[in-house]
DNA sequence: TCAATTCCTGACCGTATGGTCAAGAAGACG
DNA sequence: CGTCTTCTTGACCATACGGTCAGGAATTGA
């Protein structure tokens, strides 16, 4: 299951604890906190239960770990918006960034998902700081853009829920999007579109003009 | 913890049915179906666990009734896209459906939520019958509306994904954007803001004219 | 009033699961 | 080499949890 042949130096330690996390966080993702059994992750990363506590002495390290992970994901995509000159480069790109996390890290979505709706457990102190801020923050920039008459004046709070949302259904929901779709996942051409046309919907129901929207990159292809 | 004063006759077994599945859905949506557990569920609904077991014979079975009973909340909003006369008066009154579920069973539609990210093990065959053939009719019915100029040449399907994912974000994530809220839950008129702000993005991000969006009903109260 | 039926519940059980441990294997390092 | 540290693992707990059961209390219906 695992390509531990190269048995080296202290790369074990890192070289385990990734082969533990990714397990884990499949797991999680699928079964929920509750739901997860040690001995399913540590078949899963193929090594033995024990090995496991060696390296996350609880159940509840090891899922916040998981959380952790998954937290600097979504701070990585937060980036975009920052070097962004108005909406619709900067909520285009945002766009595109969920979007490419929901098609590289569904577990890790599903596993925040889940997170959040359970009361965030883990997560409720980092939702009253740093999402907070980092909300309010994107909220002053885009009514910016609306002061400016780049934009409509729409609810920037609802603007990003429904960012969050959308982009977060093509992961989370996965498993519906794909019984949709003749039980076939999405593939490259399905993802596109999919990108292109939440972009369209968003871009355009906030009143960004469609010569903007059409010059925007990565959009037909 | 109940009301059991009113002892009469075989009324009894409703109201001990209602009273469990209603403590199972919190229970259930809190926890996941792994977290949950039947003595929780007993406490919360003020019976002895053993009595869980009389009325419903497995955890199981008590998980699938309440899956069920959400399920045909979904229908009942499912039917208002039906008699519609186009997409401004069809999908506002959709959204509006659908946000008020979210507002009033919050609970179930986290249930359901954590049924389909964990693979849908209960409701599978649904999602590939029902669901299908629901979503399918829908999409007819939008690119009719497409054909008739009535709307832009976006795809029905990614439009619904938006809506269900938009809607049901409030009640899946409710604890977030009560977090982003201040700590305090989406008061009347804020719940209104978010149909009002859900309803003018989407519909006119879709190309539905701005006469016929101010026309719709419900809006700004 | 007297069965018959339905409901109630404390006590109990078997198993699954998170977690421990002790003994040893495998590197690291001088 | 020899020792020190890190890693590995089968066997083993303790407990929590889903589910059972037997006996009794209400309700019903005649």
């Amino acid at each position: 299951m695992a390509q531990r042949d190269p048995k080296s130096k202290k790369i074990i330690r890192q070289q385990n604890e990734t082969l533990i996390l990714r397990a884990a966080e499949k797991v999680f993702a699928e079964a929920g906190f509750g739901g997860a059994k040690m001995q399913v992750i540590a078949d899963l990363a193929g090594l033995p239960k024990a090995n496991l506590h060696y390296y996350f002495p609880t159940k509840e390290t090891l899922y916040r770990r998981v959380v952790e992970e998954i937290f600097h994901i979504w701070l990585d995509a937060a980036a975009v918006f920052e070097a962004s000159s108005g909406p619709a480069e900067g909520i285009g790109a945002y766009i595109d960034a969920k979007m490419e996390i929901s098609r590289r890290h569904p577990a890790g979505s599903k596993v925040w998902a889940a997170e959040v709706m359970h009361g965030a457990p883990v997560i409720q102190e980092w939702l009253e700081t740093t999402l907070d801020t980092w909300t309010n923050g994107r909220i002053e920039v885009i009514e910016g853009w609306i002061r400016q008459g780049r934009m409509d004046p729409i609810s920037p709070r609802h603007l990003l829920y429904m960012i969050w949302a959308t982009t977060q259904h093509y992961a989370d929901f996965d498993h519906q999007v794909t019984a949709l779709n003749g039980g076939r996942a999405l593939n490259d051409a399905e993802w596109t579109d999919a990108k292109a046309a939440v972009k369209r919907i968003v871009l355009k129901g906030i009143g960004v003009s469609s010569a903007e929207i059409a010059a925007l990159p990565d959009g037909p292809d």
